[in-house]
Order: C-alpha cells, then structure tokens, then sequence
DNA sequence: TTGAAAGTTTAGCATAGGCTAAGTTATATG
DNA sequence: CATATAACTTAGCCTATGCTAAACTTTCAA
C-alpha cells in the first residue's frame, strides 16, 4: 500500500504538466485570436473577419465559428455583417498577449537566433511560459542584449 | 494592386507561423504518447494503458482511442489485453522527444529558473522549439551552467 | 478451479477546430 | 440606381481529444 500510495502521488504530479499543457492549449487560440484583432483594431481601424482568416491561415468560416465561441467567452462583441470589437477583458488579454509575445520574440533574439526563427518560435512558445519564466527571461534581457 | 498583393504577401508570412503551431499541436500528443511510452519500458519493462492514462491525467478509454491511432500511425504495436511496444519509428521519436525535452529543461534551470517550473514549462515548450533555438540553447548551456 | 479484482475494450456522447459549398448582405461602380 | 463583387453567415461534414458507463479478459488468491 505504500508503493501504491507513492506510485500514485508520483503519478499525479507528473500529469500536473500535461493537465497545464492542455488547458494552455484551449487558452491559446482565444489569445491568438484577441491579440490579432487588437492589432488590426490599431494598425487600420477595425478587425474584419476576413483580414483574420488571412492572418491565421484559416478558412473564413472557421474564423466566423471561433468568433461565436469568442463572444460567448464575453472577449469579443459583433453584430452581423459588421467588424470586430474587444471587449474590456478581451482587450486585457490582447495586451498581456503582446507584452509576453514581444518579450519571449526579444529572448530568443538575445539568446542568438535568426529574426525569422524568434517570431515563429515566440509564436508557439509564448503560451506555455509561466510567469516565472518570463522573469527569468527579462533578467536574462536585462543583463545582455535589449 | 500593388498594394493588394503586397498586403496578401505580408498576411501569407505571418499565417505561417500559426500554421506551425497548429502543425506542432497534432504531432506533440504523439510525441508525448511514446515518449512516456518509453519512460514506462525502461522503468519497469512494459508500459500499460492504466499507467499511461495515470502519468497523463486522462481517461483510460481516451488513451485507447489515441493508442488506436498512434497503431495506424505506425508508432506503437499492441495485442489486444497485451503490453504496448514502440516500433523502430517509435523509438526514434521518443528518444527525439526526451533529448529536446532534456535539453530545454535544463536550459530553463540554467537560467534560473526553479526545477519544479522547468519541469512544468518544458513539457509545454519543447513541442515549439526549432532546431535553431535548442542549438542556441545548446551553446547557451556550453557557456553557461551545465 | 472458480470467482473477484484489476485491467482493457467498446459504445456513445460532447466540444473544439478545421473544411467546402451555398446562401445572404453590403458596398462600390458603371 | 441597379447590379456585380466582396464580405459575411449558415449548413453540414470531418477528425482529434476528452468523458462515462457497460462489457469483456486476465490474473491472482482462496
């Protein structure tokens, strides 16, 4: 019983990691999303459906569904045949999302890599950073480069 | 039309950084399928459904369905109420999977992290990493730590 | 050797996130 | 101002990844 005991414990913290991974995962297209359209929002004036789908590579009509899902989420507001807004907490996540984006794109610069390398790593890296790392990752900047 | 296409062009770049991302999400289950696949084999000589459905926090019956397609995948081979074993390709992608794992891991310890963390943030990381960033993690470690 | 516990599988359901095709609305231009 | 084009939406399909409940094997011990 105390093996059984010990396994299982052992057991439950190893499968805290993935349970963290797949719960960033189903975060992660929401922060793609929102931070896409606060960077349309600023770049041109409004976010449109189908700047979205180019950005993100996808088809129109995925965009339209994951927007129900956004709005259900209470990050984005939309009326039919209209552009895109973010909502207060929408726009929350926007900026948090840029600021770790931008900070991981900046590391990976420090640490040496190509500028074509650190905008597409930074790009799936920037949702499985924990708030510690990031620290550790602006004191790194803070000593070299930046 | 200059404009048009030089606007596609740009949207045409910056889509190719999600496309990765989504790429990397429907290879990082398989990845760390075998590679825990492995861990189970080398630690106590067989790995069974239970003990990876327990290391990962899912279901049983979900981890039968993934082993299901990892078979069709051509990664692991199974008798039915029998142990799982790695095919050639199989054990090549876990060892793939536990050097990257290793080396990010160790790189985030170097730069300060708390082990607990680096063993967290690695799992989520090591699927997004690409060869030019582990190197450069790789030199970092040489001079560094380590 | 038989029966209960432990492990495995099947069945059936749900959600997320893709797609295409077809229909609807807005807008810009002739 | 009428209509063609562009943008948006709906409908319906698919796969991946999760779940629970129920059925089936294996194994171990009485």
């Amino acid at each position: 019983m105390a093996l059984a005991t010990k396994k299982g414990a052992s057991a439950k913290l190893r499968s805290a990691a993935f349970k963290r991974v797949r719960a960033d995962h189903s975060a992660e297209l929401a922060g793609d999303y929102v931070e896409m359209i606060a960077d349309l929002i600023d770049e041109r004036g409004e976010a449109r459906c189908t700047d979205i789908a180019m950005r993100l590579g996808v088809a129109n009509a995925t965009v339209v569904k994951t927007l129900r899902r956004l709005q259900n989420a209470e990050l984005v507001t939309q009326e039919p045949y209209r552009a895109i807004f973010l909502t207060a907490e929408g726009w929350k996540m926007a900026e948090d999302g840029r600021r770790k984006h931008a900070l991981v794109e900046k590391f990976l610069l420090a640490l040496g890599v190509s500028a074509e390398t650190a905008r597409i790593d930074s790009e799936g890296i920037e949702h499985h950073v924990s708030t510690e790392t990031l620290r550790a990752m602006g004191k790194f900047l803070a000593r070299h480069g930046d």
